[in-house]
DNA sequence: GAAAATAACGAAAACGTTTTCGTTATATTT
DNA sequence: AAATATAACGAAAACGTTTTCGTTATTTTC
């Protein structure tokens, strides 16, 4: 019942609790006969030792800390999918906290995640966060931290992203070479950089194929639904007959435009072709099947933990890091929302 | 740079370290005065106490363990999303590890969490786990463990799930309502109890009602992917066209059928009628909107988490729980894809 | 055969808290 | 004035491990 604790494996053999440690970890300067004795008597007691104990010595608990802005979201679920994933194999648990988007929350679970000793910190921001003290801190008190996808570019920090704006970029490029005149834009809110960049990138690539850039075109989405990818086809339908041409912020708002136009008798790509963002499994299950970016969310996860983790063993040797930006490709999967 | 510890606070005090910790706990025999003192001290210091020596001493780390088949899934997101919710709210952090369906992996991740000594765990089982022996220990090691959504009911330990069978009775009672006199199902797996209990509930719904229960009629999804439901579908059609109803295990399932038979030219619900499981967010955003069981995710984790927090205060206070069964109610949502 | 090297072990400090139990000094009761 | 209660503090053990540094005893070297 209770657990094994080395003082007693040291007792039943008859020696010292710093050789049966030493023991157990091949220390050099205990002789094989004890190494074995200590190694089999551990084994059948099923000895674990007290990660507590451990944690208190060594100053580390193979933990870090994620605090995601939304858990039930396809992009950011498969985010954390490789994170979890990539941090098992090399010994590490996560601790995932949820921002719910908001800035004060955010704030809170830092300190938590801070006061709770996590080796390392991985975060995507909240939309509401404009002010980034918080992580200063975190940076100051050198606790390796990487930020993903939602990103704020001015602190010194390791990131890992993709180049939303060059995405969306070849996203409405790619509706420009199938011979749109007039394309629309569904973006997102104001605030995060994504979608600040996916407009850029939107707006460069009309600018630089001679399409006037027509403010009243975008729409904005602010909780990018898939009600309101209808509704802003609605709205769009009655007032830009003209169209013939949309890139939308995300694949379940471009959904939700299809799903309106078919509606109303347009004919995708026919009419109007659409380009989405995110490469959403539900993308390539509609009728037409959506053209869109792929997105690579497990890889985000995966390579942000690798960096993490790299960071964090510089740490330990007292080295330094300077910050690193990855940025992940993202490609065009070509699908029957744009003509071929 | 260095974290600040009790003994420093002492120092400069002039005190212990004794009554620096106990007048930050508000020990009664400690004066007003040195609280004050060290407090203030404390809070301009900003001291945290050291969690690794906390858990140390206390034997608890105030962390629990999750262990879920698939994290990317609509349904076991809201659920994590409902536990880490809940777990933050009582001071609880939340390390979630993914199963990925597989009975070994599964294992691990439970031996994994015992050695880290988290102070609970969080499960639902892979669909593969058939032996249950790295839970009975669990339970052994009076390790406080709570089981949710996919169960086993010979473990003694407390769960939180739905009545599968009755919500499929329900859904399928429901088609029969409507005037169906011949119903497909399109069920899951053969081997997690959720499915067939499911089946059972639809079995028991349709022979109740004097309607032959027709083995042809059911169809085995093995992955419940969009795609199966497409195929299965027109299987269904090509087969049976003297169906006029369909219950299908999950709405994914229930969407891909519904798109292929839309193609078909099938009417719905006029020529066949369609009842999903879940409430996915896509449900209602589909044409026709999908009539589906509401499956509480958000507030099974929620409950989850309560329940295991309960067992865990008992345990501190080296009482015994009995395992309790809670069963969350689930509800029809009719909507378009069966006749009013 | 003395000096030096090596092998094997253990004592003890350290990690930073929490909590029990004494110990003083003062205040209260008879 | 003696006996008792109370208030305020500190010493020290304990949690279980890791790691440094001594200390033996044995072996090797010249």
């Amino acid at each position: 019942m209770k657990p094994i604790t080395l003082q007693e494996i040291a007792d039943t053999l008859g020696i010292s609790v710093s050789t049966a440690s030493k023991a157990l970890k091949d220390y050099p300067d205990v002789s094989q006969r004890t190494k074995r004795l200590v190694k089999e008597l551990a084994a059948t007691l099923n000895y674990t030792p007290n990660s507590f104990a451990v944690n208190l010595r060594t100053k580390e608990s193979m933990t870090i800390g994620l605090i995601i802005p939304e858990v039930v979201h396809h992009f950011f679920s498969s985010v954390i999918k490789g994170i979890i994933y990539q941090a098992e194999k090399k010994g590490y648990l996560v601790i995932t906290l949820q921002s719910n988007e908001s800035y004060e929350l955010e704030k809170k679970q830092i300190a938590l995640l801070m006061r709770k000793n996590v080796d390392g910190i991985l975060i995507s921001l909240a939309n509401q966060t404009a002010n980034f003290d918080h992580l200063k801190e975190v940076i100051e008190q050198d606790k390796p931290l990487v930020m993903f996808d939602k990103i704020a570019k001015v602190l010194p920090c390791s990131k890992v992203i993709i180049n939303d704006r060059k995405a969306a970029y070849t996203a409405t490029k790619h509706l420009v070479d199938s011979g749109c005149k007039r394309i629309a834009h569904f973006r997102g809110p104001l605030l995060p950089q994504n979608s600040i960049d996916r407009f850029l990138g939107y707006k460069k690539a009309i600018e630089d194929h001679d399409i006037q850039y027509d403010p009243s075109l975008v729409y904005i989405c602010e909780d990018m639904s898939f009600e309101e990818g209808k509704k802003y086809a609605q709205k769009l339908y009655e007032e830009h007959k003209d169209v013939d041409g949309i890139f939308v912020n995300t694949d379940l708002v471009a959904i939700g435009a299809i799903t309106q136009l078919k509606e109303l008798g347009v004919k995708i790509p026919e009419d109007i072709a659409i380009v989405g963002f995110s490469n959403w499994f539900m993308s390539s299950a509609i009728t037409p099947t959506l053209t869109t970016i792929d997105q690579p969310g497990f890889k985000m996860g995966k390579t942000a933990f690798k960096r993490l983790l790299k960071e964090m063993k510089k740490k330990k040797n007292d080295e330094k890091t300077d910050p690193k930006i990855i940025e992940l490709e993202t490609s065009l999967v070509k699908r029957d929302s744009t003509p071929t």
